[in-house]
DNA sequence: GACTTTGCATCAATAGATTGCCATATTAGA
DNA sequence: TCTAATATGGCAATCTATTGATGCAAAGTC
């Protein structure tokens, strides 16, 4: 195996490309891990709350300033959290069982069913700030702010390549 | 709660300590959604071969030089792979029903099975090859390598990170 | 009015991922 | 030798994720 330090010297293009495949297999491993690392300790994190990580990224879009008071359309969630349709539709059920969030029909398009945190959902997302704040520190405590963002930056890039790839059309 | 790089910072604490949440906030929803696209776009990319990225990954590290011959046992593959132990069973179960992999009893401590590629198992990640390569490049050709290489660095700080808050002891 | 598209829900199947608990075989140590 | 620890398997529950198919209601179009 290469060492990724060798990737980094001037090589022939054929040393190249098989450089770029073994990086390419470490980083794919890294982010399998490091994703379910983070569902595994996310969920941990807000365990106490019956809520999972998915339940709080559902949560945290719906709260956010602009969302909060009409909520958000199905088709919103699915293109702001990247899922499937029928994936999202059974976090959302589990999240109206809880009484935290309700599905709206707004007036208007009559097909469009806003879906928005209730009372106790806005509680409990309030709630639930500290122990996600204790968390992004743990998770991000042995980096800087700048290599948050270049791990951002990254991964958000990374994210728009897989997502070209997901929907040729 | 103050992270310890607001302290060291010329910036006004608070401030600070919301950027790095926002930045925080953005970065894991990223990295679910770049986690979600890998497993939807990687296992389209070897559905003709009837495998997900999961039995990828696992028989990518079966094949390795080092664990051809002999394989691996179970306690390695899940620290390799970092899941758990019965995740990895069903996994494991799934390759063995296709005829890709076996479960052996090594000599020496009888309590380790060693789960190997069959010969049928190896000639199938031959053949899985060009395939794989072709989904690095897909996905990753909008990256240099340098980037390649900066963005493998962070995630195996970020798991390090994550795996040292799961398992504490 | 008939047709198509869109937004959403439902049912079903398969696979991953976690947790928890119990069972068994083997090894290692007191 | 009795006992504890280790490595694995099995069973169960819950949640997440995909795909595919069906259906329905509302909107827009011809």
């Amino acid at each position: 195996m290469q060492s990724p330090v060798a990737v980094l010297s001037v090589q022939a293009p054929r040393d190249d490309d098989a450089a770029r495949f073994d990086v390419a297999n470490r980083l794919f491993l890294r982010l399998y891990q490091s994703s379910n690392l983070m569902h595994k300790t996310g969920t941990r994190a807000v365990a106490a709350f019956g809520a999972t990580t998915q339940q709080w990224a559902v949560m945290g879009a719906l709260a956010r300033p602009g969302s909060r008071e009409s909520g958000l359309t199905v088709k919103e969630l699915i293109a702001f959290l990247m899922l499937s349709r029928q994936n999202l539709t059974a976090v959302i059920d589990r999240l109206v069982a809880a009484g935290l969030v309700e599905r709206l029909r707004a007036g208007g398009d009559g097909r469009l069913r806003h879906v928005r945190l209730t009372e106790e959902g806005a509680r409990q997302w309030g709630a639930m700030g500290p122990a996600i704040r204790a968390y992004y520190q743990a998770a991000l405590g042995g980096f800087s702010t700048e290599e948050c963002v270049q791990l951002f930056r990254l991964l958000d890039r990374l994210r728009d390549s897989l997502n070209r790839i997901a929907e040729p059309e």
